[in-house]
DNA sequence: AGTCATATGGTAGTCACTACCAAAATCTTA
DNA sequence: TAAGATTTTGGTAGTGACTACCATATGACT
């Protein structure tokens, strides 16, 4: 790796890093991008190179952490579906736990701004579509329309899990680990502790 | 009602109206507020004071369809969650199903308009909480971490079902109606049509 | 060292959105 | 209906996110 990458490595992070103290500090309505860059010690177009919005400075991480689950689902080789969703859930989730400070910091600066949950929002909607076409190709092809529909609920379920979990992860002082919660509401899920909506008996 | 009254919701109407107009013509990005002020004949600050944002401007329809729907199901009667679950479901359908053309409009501009997808997404989270935290009323008080945990899950769940059948709607010629595809959708997930994650069998 | 590719900082500009004020329209009451 | 109180409106000035563009600086390669 040469000179190059190293230093626009090392920028990215001091940008990153420099955006969650500030925001921290100040607020993120607070904080203006020129700030950021100022603290970061680069131009404001510098800083505009490596995100693309104020918002995808907080967001960053998070994405990357679904993206990754996504590529690595689709090198999983074939298996049952309840296996392949609880094994994508599971992914993302020690994903994002390798770095539990910046998810919480994240979901605080999501609760406070609404420009910033809404773009979290968008980030996992996009998850969940990559997700459910990553499905449909294991699903049987005579009727496309039924397999894009268990799709789609599907990973809206797979989503859902994850969502709840870490809304309730990031809450909870550090005792509980996101991957027992998610063997709890898959165990909810399955033996009807959680009323689906149209069953016959509660 | 008064004549301030009636010509504040004709302005209202008139705004948004126009604002359809020229996205649909121009498409979002490339049409300004000060365009659509314009349009309306009155002055931006006018209609900043009826609409929020310019993403407000084409989600206020569908906010005001799911803030039914809540306000709707706080006062109904008590009835088993599954029930429940399903009729909150179809009410949201219903009112949706009020005014199809805006409904296609709105997730038309969504596709193509992140910050609209964005904002649409963040409407649907804060219709997914306001959900649970009806839901919670109707739970068992004597485990609160259980019971919101389960709320959430099954918030998200109606959430999940009714997001999907819109988007499958949308894209349809409306030979289909939605509360039929709701059903569908209901019955994969009650009778394992849908695969759970982690469920023992396929 | 010299050349090439890329990274950077700065400038100028657009546009969404806010705060504020004076004028116009509507409502109220005598 | 006239006068006053209240609400609605349009305009001005300003902030800040974001883009397009260009000249300069910096690391890469021979």
């Amino acid at each position: 790796m040469g000179l190059r990458e190293v230093k626009r490595e090392r920028t990215r992070r001091l940008i990153a890093d420099k955006a969650f103290e500030l925001f921290s500090d100040n607020g993120f309505g607070r904080t203006t991008v020129e700030q950021i860059a100022a603290a970061a010690e680069v131009g404001p177009s510098t800083l505009y190179r490596y995100f693309p919005t104020k918002e995808g400075l907080v967001l960053e991480f998070v994405d990357d952490c679904l993206a990754d689950a996504v590529d690595w689902f689709h090198q999983q080789p074939a298996m049952h579906l309840p296996d392949g969703l609880r094994a994508v859930i599971e992914r993302v989730l020690e994903q994002l736990e390798r770095n539990p400070e910046r998810i919480r910091a994240v979901f605080d600066l999501a609760e406070q701004t609404g420009s910033v949950s809404a773009h979290l929002n968008e980030l996992i909607w996009r998850f969940r579509t990559d997700l459910a076409d990553e499905l449909v190709r294991r699903l049987p092809t005579d009727d496309p329309r039924r397999s894009e529909f268990v799709a789609a609920l599907s990973a809206g379920i797979a989503m859902n899990i994850i969502e709840t979990v870490v809304r309730v992860w990031v809450d909870t002082p550090d005792t509980v680990e996101a991957k027992a919660l998610a063997r709890r509401a898959m165990r909810l899920l399955c033996t009807g502790g959680v009323p689906l909506p149209g069953a016959q008996d509660a």
